[in-house]
DNA sequence: TATTGTTATACTCTATAACTATA
DNA sequence: TATAGTTATAGAGTATAACAATA
């Protein structure tokens, strides 16, 4: 193995990757100092305030985990910090009584209406400024199509191993 | 205060700001797998390694964190942990016997090798399998432009400026 | 005094595995 | 047996502040 990859990129993809990779953590960094310091929240909970903001019904907790966290327990987390902070609020769900259904409380939304707009001005200033309107348009097409590529094509390398349902570990 | 943003972004905007944040993440997110699976590193301490061959010379711990971390210490502990792998060496710079010059042992250099070709086989499969060649020179200059506007216009409000002993917090 | 880097420390976050309970 | 979620726990990473040494 590690012979998969062995063919090279062209030389301005391997450049385009980097500028987007650093601009990106450039932009995440931003990011979070803003929220933390108008909200005291980090990107992850603004992405689950954000879902449940957006949902007109509460979300379970595998629906409001999906994309944003990658494990259970992370999700557990992040959902208890939500909730000792009165933003959230958990409870059974009655038609299948395994599942919590999280809803945002007024607090909650209160605060997600409170951070949003200098959330947006930061992804304004930062990385709309420079660009032309139809540099957002190509880059929001391109980046939806990349989106729905990773999510329709999970990990295959990156897996340490195909793990049949029921195996141990 | 806090109407600072009140201004609204375009429509296109958000959506492309979501679907760039959520890309990347997830893009991210299967780099920081195949690094940890083929070469037990993370993708900071890729992008150190990454700086130290792409550089004929050693350079200082400043310049090594240049861009890759926001916090001097944070560097100190990643490059204690490359150094314990024995993956680069820490050395008094003469010139200037404040500075630490850094360099990649051979060992380094192998295991920047090693685990290139799997990474630049994700960044194919996961980021431009979908795109044109068009696209991607697009996206590149794009993402060029925006990660030069971010270098060049630091932090407004989430800097934390050099603040003296007392300060506020 | 300012700068380079390290250390001490506290905190946040993530992930695996074991667990409970429902289906 | 499988699924939804929690808990326990361990480990990785980050940031602030105090520090030492050099400029």
């Amino acid at each position: 193995m590690t012979t998969s990859g062995a063919r090279p990129l062209d030389p301005g993809q391997l450049e385009t990757y980097f500028a987007l990779m650093e601009a990106v953590s450039l932009l995440q960094h931003h990011v979070e100092q803003q929220l933390r310091a108008e909200g005291g929240i980090s990107y992850v909970q603004f992405q689950l305030l954000a879902r449940l903001a957006d949902s007109d019904r509460p979300l379970t907790m595998t629906q409001l985990a999906d994309g944003v966290v990658y494990s259970r327990s992370g999700l557990t987390y992040q959902a208890g910090l939500l909730e000792k902070a009165g933003l959230i609020t958990r409870s059974t769900f009655p038609d299948d009584e395994r599942a919590t259904v999280v809803t945002l409380t007024e607090k909650g939304a209160a605060l997600f209406e409170r951070v949003l707009p200098g959330h947006i001005e930061v992804s304004r200033r930062l990385l709309f400024e420079p660009l032309s309107a139809t540099d957002v348009r190509h880059l929001g097409e391109v980046m939806t199509r990349v989106r729905d590529h990773m999510r329709a094509r999970p990990p295959r390398s990156a897996a340490p191993r195909k793990r049949r349902p029921g195996t141990a570990r």
